[in-house]
DNA sequence: CCTAAAATAT
DNA sequence: GATATTTTAG
């Protein structure tokens, strides 16, 4: 990363706004560095006491680019907790005690560098530079939302050195020309909130550059911009969590090895902090990729969202509790709280989703998308609408063995593959989807089920005429909590007879009513030949 | 914003 | 070659 000399000058106020977490028992001491900081254009928050540094840290992790911890005899311990804690955060240990095996203990407990005091500018003047190789060298992981401009920016700036060296192309005449080197510029962005779109052309020229020399990484990205892309419904979803755990990874063309461990830790669930969300937050991560070959990386920010059985949970269970006809995408994202999906990714999702339900019901289906459309003006009641009574919550529908898919849970017993033919998914669907705690009955409703069965008198029929292999589960009102994850036969005659009995009740949803020739067949097929028009 | 269809990535 | 996801249209 030698730099020319055109390529200094856009370097030359990059430090300027980056923010230092400055931790130092004495305050004297402490004053002073910040001062000297400060008057190099750092942003310094300084902290007495260790706990109030990481609870700093771990509240708005965005706010720091890097830290000095100061060490002494007194706080020895502690200074190392906050090495290991904010492990995300480039660390540079100083004190005045100067201790070989305190340094080494530091180094390896991850700071980054160990300063002895007294801290002159000169040794403050670059700390930046861990900033700008933590966001070089980190996953995604590890990457924070503020370092993420950063190295952004950095890219920025190293575009015109790297087409130098590596003319590409059609672009390749101007690549000297210095003015191009300043359009390419980016300010620090540090205390800007204008993230660059990731996805500038200058960026993807890197990404190619840089694959086309020795970049082995897939460059993912985190989605959160993506997040932020959609307007004001991702408000909501941030606030929640300030950790980005399921974080993505992202590596910008960083050369050279390392990496694949890291990606081990993310799909770990980035560092132990706060799991609160137990599965929220690791519900999903990036998938992983093979650092084998390169392809076009180039656009970071397409990282892949891996619909796990904890994401795909969660989106079912958003899907039905907003029910069939308010399942669009923005309010199940809403629902989902799941950070930095994007409404695409859900909308994709979906899609994925409903296709399956059609494969599965085809003539069920398009009806009830067709009901659901009509309704859509029905909004929110917070009773089951429509086509979905409250006394037909209990409605027992078969689920045929040839149907796996969706949104059809299974008994533990008759596990089947949610997601069509090809076992992507091991067994973790039956037990762990759809188990009670998530929700059991409520896959069974509308999409999940299907429904293919006449009702009414039908439904004798239907099952003496295929008892094999059906598997009964059970739907439920959306918000009611399920109900029987066996669904005995009582319950299927009591919702038959209820269904019976009050004819003038709209069909539970997903079931259809017969058609008139199947009537007429069926009649005619028990030896009722004759019809009291009253009766239909 | 939504959904469907096309394009890509695995 | 099939499928899962992302992108692109309408």
């Amino acid at each position: 990363m030698v730099c020319t000399a055109n390529d200094l000058s856009a370097w030359k106020d990059f430090p300027k706004g980056l923010r230092v977490l400055l931790l130092d028992g004495d305050t004297d001491s402490a004053a002073e560095i910040k001062s000297k900081l400060e008057s190099m254009d750092y942003i310094v928050d300084t902290f007495r006491y260790e706990n109030e540094a990481l609870s700093a840290v771990s509240s708005r992790p965005e706010s720091f680019h890097v830290a000095i911890v100061e060490i002494s005899t007194s706080n020895n311990n502690g200074s190392f907790e906050f090495l290991e804690t904010a492990k995300g955060l480039p660390t540079i240990m100083t004190s005045s005690v100067h201790c070989i095996s305190t340094m080494m203990k530091c180094i390896a407990l991850g700071a980054v560098e160990f300063l002895r005091k007294p801290l002159s500018e000169d040794k403050l003047r670059d700390i930046w530079q861990h900033v700008v190789h933590k966001a070089f060298n980190t996953g995604g992981n590890d990457l924070t939302k503020s370092l993420k401009p950063v190295e952004e920016s950095v890219v920025s700036m190293l575009l015109p050195q790297l087409e130098n060296g590596e003319p590409k192309k059609e672009d390749s005449g101007k690549t000297n020309d210095a003015s191009m080197i300043h359009q390419n510029d980016r300010e620090p962005p540090a205390g800007n909130d204008k993230y660059p779109a990731p996805s500038t052309p200058q960026l993807q020229q890197v990404g190619r550059l840089l694959d086309d020399t020795d970049c082995h990484d897939y460059t993912n990205y985190s989605t959160e911009k993506e997040s932020r892309e959609q307007d004001g419904e991702a408000e909501s979803i941030e606030t929640t969590s300030s950790h980005r755990t399921a974080e993505v990874n992202a590596t910008v063309g960083r050369p050279r090895e390392t990496m694949v461990k890291e990606k081990a830790d993310v799909v770990e669930g980035t560092k132990g902090e706060n799991l609160q969300n137990g599965v929220d937050t690791k519900s999903y991560h990036a998938v992983s990729e093979k650092s084998s070959s390169c392809p076009n990386k180039a656009s970071r920010k397409k990282s892949k969202i891996d619909w796990t059985p904890e994401l795909h949970t969660k989106f079912v269970e958003a899907v039905d509790q907003l029910g069939i006809d308010q399942a669009i995408p923005s309010r199940i994202l809403k629902l989902m709280k799941v950070e930095s999906l994007t409404r695409h990714n859900v909308a994709s999702h979906l899609q994925k989703y409903r296709m399956q339900k059609r494969h599965i019901l085809p003539k069920e289906d398009g009806r009830k998308w067709l009901q659901r459309q009509k309704m859509q003006s029905n909004i929110y009641t917070n009773k089951p609408i429509m086509a979905f009574p409250p006394y037909h919550s209990n409605i027992v529908v078969p689920v045929g063995p040839l149907y796996p898919m969706w949104g059809a849970p299974s008994h533990p017993p008759s596990i089947i593959q949610m997601w069509g033919v090809q076992g992507y998914y091991p067994p973790w669907q039956a037990t762990e989807s759809w188990d009670s705690k998530s929700y059991p009955g409520v896959h069974a409703n509308g999409w999940g089920c299907p429904v293919m069965c006449p009702p009414n008198g039908y439904y004798f029929s239907m099952f003496s005429q295929n008892p094999t292999g059906l598997h009964f589960s059970c739907a439920m009102d959306r918000r009611r909590n399920c109900v029987e994850h066996h669904p005995e036969e009582e319950v299927i005659d009591k919702t038959v007879k209820e269904a019976i009995s009050k004819p003038w009740l709209p069909m539970p949803l997903g079931l259809k009513p017969p058609s008139t020739e199947y009537v007429l067949a069926e009649l005619s097929r028990r030896g009722i030949s004759t019809i009291d028009a009253s009766t239909l």
